[in-house]
RNA sequence: CGGGAUGUAGCACAGCUUGGUAGUGCACUUGAUUUGGGAUCAAGGGGUCACAGGUUCAAAUCCUGCCAUCCCGACCA
């Protein structure tokens, strides 16, 4: 490609309405623009990022067996209503109605679909395994989309679906996919962590992300000093550290607590540390009061109550259930004579003397002890935190930030229940399929790739997925045998199979370097002087230039390209 | 949805307190001089000051409403 009269073009400054590396970047360098919050245009430069991406993604799908196929964006809403995620997906989804009055819902995600797809082919156990993916514009209307491409409303996914007769079946191809997912994220060379994560709304048996890792992640990875353990802090188990036991044992204790209502508050107030103080949340589950008991300086992690109480909704209670539940305002919750169901998070069941809200306002109880409380429920429902125990070596936890690029799930049979996705077995006897989801955001990963390979002079992508593997930059445009030189290198590197942009613009040779080192080109050749002597300079994006005649030129930068493989 | 901030030229911003000619830098056009790391000088073009009301002789500026965008939180496959 050249550069004068094409569609080109990048600012020299941060633009107000993006805030993370990333996102400035992509839009300085020409790759998106912002439409309205969350929703990009994908610019040419964009499309050219984003297509090495996918067709590396297409590659490994296509190894694995897959069939790709599209599937429309506006779907009947009576697809979700039948597997129960139009409730789910809330008001992230976006809804519309045709011209009769119909309902209809951009898709989120497409297990539905591809489940009343796959009853085209499905009626025996014979007709299986198979899988199908596709690379499909999603719809989701988060509540706060940010960070660029990270979080949007409207984005392309790749997602595959397996079939499969049993759980075993199950197994293997999710083994597959969950392999070839691997093989994407090492040939884009990001660097990443799988995680074990909770399955949400998708439901089903298993859920692995492929994290990214970089400091502007959304999710918290925790990490091991010791062993291989990595899971999505949601789902880790936090396991309690048995303290010594006190030499005295103190009893209950009403002490008047004016103005503390947070554990800050209170731990100025009494001279305590957070360490001594059980908080008391009391959460609003299924409609219903709870009160829940973790270490004044953990936090509750809802997923995991959720799953303890087998609950569906899990909330913070409003100030009005608060006072129901314990006669006093919010702040002074405690276990003793609540009136609602007590959860204890496990750690709580080893402490000594602690300090609780005393149901009253204005007041707490300390020299709190096992016996003076009653749980009805025992469980981990906390946070780990960093430098808690590893659950499974004993070793050290600390935590990264992570990009959810990828996510794998393991179904089991709700889609295919809830769509009568079924198949006959060999005793003719009607079964449910085994159905696995696996999904990968392209552009997640390119932006992904631009947060983990950035400096101060913009993107320094893998050299197969810049917009341009190399650039052949014209010093001066005027000097007759220098513009005749790049113009004939950039055809000869062409035409060897290598992505080149001719820098042919009349400018000056500062704003030429700049702009290729913005938009990430591995390889720039200058033509300048020493073009007359037939000698051109080869620098890399990132290291010093060497010199080279112009007929080793082509193969150099082969050489070059290879190495960076 | 709660809290905070911002909307002025393609981009980044000043002007608003104290109402009175629409500004600066980059980008763009023309000319000249430049030409190996975001040039210099000169002359230009480009604006519904987010939008809608109101106050006023007069509103970018004051008041009310509203929309959008961003940040923190809640939420999130």
């Amino acid at each position: 490609m050249k550069l004068k009269n094409s569609f080109f073009y990048t600012l020299r400054e941060d633009v107000r309405d993006e805030d993370s590396v990333s996102s400035n970047l992509l839009v300085r360098g020409g790759f998106i623009k912002k439409s309205s919050a969350g929703v990009y245009m994908m610019m040419p430069m964009g499309v050219k990022v984003l297509n090495r991406i996918e067709a590396v993604i297409r590659d490994e799908m296509d190894a694995t067996g897959a069939q790709e196929l599209v599937m429309p964006a506006l779907i009947p809403e009576d697809v979700y209503v039948a597997s129960g995620r139009r409730e789910g997906f809330g008001s992230s989804m976006f809804s519309l109605k045709d011209r009769k009055g119909q309902d209809y819902v951009l898709g989120p995600t497409h297990e539905e679909l591809f489940a009343s797809a796959a009853k085209m082919k499905i009626r025996s156990y014979k007709d299986m395994p198979f899988a199908l993916y596709q690379m499909q514009t999603k719809f989701r209307d988060e509540p706060r989309p940010r960070y660029g491409l990270i979080r949007v409303r409207e984005f392309v996914m790749k997602d595959s679906y397996t079939f499969d007769k049993d759980e075993a079946g199950l197994d293997e191809a999710y083994q597959k996919q969950f392999n070839a997912y691997k093989n994407i994220m090492d040939r884009l060379k990001l660097n990443y962590r799988i995680v074990r994560a909770d399955t949400g709304v998708m439901g089903g048996l298993l859920s692995e992300e492929f994290q990214a890792i970089t400091a502007i992640g959304e999710d918290i990875l925790v990490l091991c000093d010791s062993c291989d353990l990595s899971s999505n802090i949601e789902v880790a188990p936090a396991v309690p550290e048995k303290p010594e036991p006190a030499e005295v044992k103190e009893s209950v204790t009403l002490v008047e607590t004016p103005h503390s209502r947070t554990i800050e508050e209170v731990t100025d107030f009494l001279k305590k540390d957070a360490l001594s103080f059980v908080k008391t949340l009391i959460y609003c589950v299924d409609g219903k009061p709870y009160a829940v008991m973790v270490r004044g300086d953990r936090d509750v992690n809802e997923t995991k109550l959720r799953k303890l109480l087998n609950a569906s909704e899990v909330d913070l209670a409003e100030p009005e259930m608060v006072m129901a539940a314990t006669g006093a305002e919010v702040g002074f919750a405690g276990p003793i004579n609540i009136k609602c169901p007590l959860v204890a998070d496990m750690e709580v069941t080893y402490m000594q003397n602690f300090i609780v809200g005393a149901n009253k306002t204005g007041y707490h109880y300390t020299g709190v002890n096992q016996e003076d409380i009653k749980p009805d429920f025992v469980g981990d429902v906390r946070n780990i935190s960093e430098g808690d125990i590893c659950p499974v070596c004993g070793g050290r936890i600390h935590f990264a930030h992570g990009i959810e690029v990828g996510n794998t799930f393991k179904l089991g049979t709700k889609y295919s229940k809830a769509m009568g996705l079924q198949y006959l077995d060999q005793n003719n006897k009607l079964q449910d399929v085994w159905m696995g989801s696996y999904g990968i955001g392209p552009a997640r990963a390119m932006a992904a790739l631009v947060e983990q390979n950035a400096d101060e002079n913009g993107i320094n992508w893998p050299a197969h997925i810049a917009p341009f593997q190399c650039a052949v930059v014209v010093i001066s445009m005027k000097d007759e045998v220098q513009a005749q030189l790049g113009d004939k290198l950039h055809d000869a590197l062409i035409k060897a199979g290598i992505d080149t942009v001719l820098d042919d613009r009349d400018e000056r040779p500062g704003v030429k370097f700049k702009d290729m080192e913005l938009i990430g080109v591995p390889f720039r050749i200058t033509v300048g002087r020493k073009a007359k002597d037939g000698i051109v300079e080869i620098k890399p994006r990132i290291g010093d230039s060497v010199e080279v005649s112009v007929e080793d030129a082509v193969a150099e930068i082969l050489k070059l390209l290879d190495a960076a493989k």
